[in-house]
DNA sequence: CCACTGACGAGTG
DNA sequence: GCACTCGCCAGTG
């Protein structure tokens, strides 16, 4: 309702595009979204969301092709493992090949 | 309004 | 490759 776009909204606009199969980093999502060079906020709005949303979190990692920490502890991040494997996201010890999993948007 | 917190990134040693 | 520092900003009490 009576919020337009906040820059929450926006990042899960971004976050939304990303295919199955592929991941992007919190960095990429702040660029697309318009907050370049604020990847936190991106971070920050992604533990904002909660478990149901129609935002596909899990896509979302962090520059160095490895799943952040959720407040939970390591627990949080094996869950997001599991389900981007499922996608068909391969992990090599611990992390993800962004040359290949790396979603590569196209600006219009 | 002030202080603290927090799914990060890039740079340095 | 890992540990530490600084920068940036919104949300919460």
């Amino acid at each position: 309702m009576a919020r337009p776009e906040s820059s929450r909204t926006r990042i899960y606009d971004v976050v939304r595009r990303v295919p199955r199969g592929k991941v992007a980093t919190y960095g990429q999502i702040a660029t697309i979204a318009g907050l370049d060079g604020h990847a936190r906020q991106v971070g920050y709005a992604m533990a904002a969301i909660g478990r149901v949303s129609t935002v596909p979190w899990q896509r979302v990692i962090n520059a160095q092709g490895r799943i952040s920490m959720r407040s939970e502890g390591p627990g949080g991040s094996i869950i997001q493992q599991q389900l981007l494997e499922r996608e068909g996201v391969v992990f090599r010890g611990g992390r993800v090949d962004l040359k290949r999993f790396g979603w590569k948007p196209r600006r219009s």
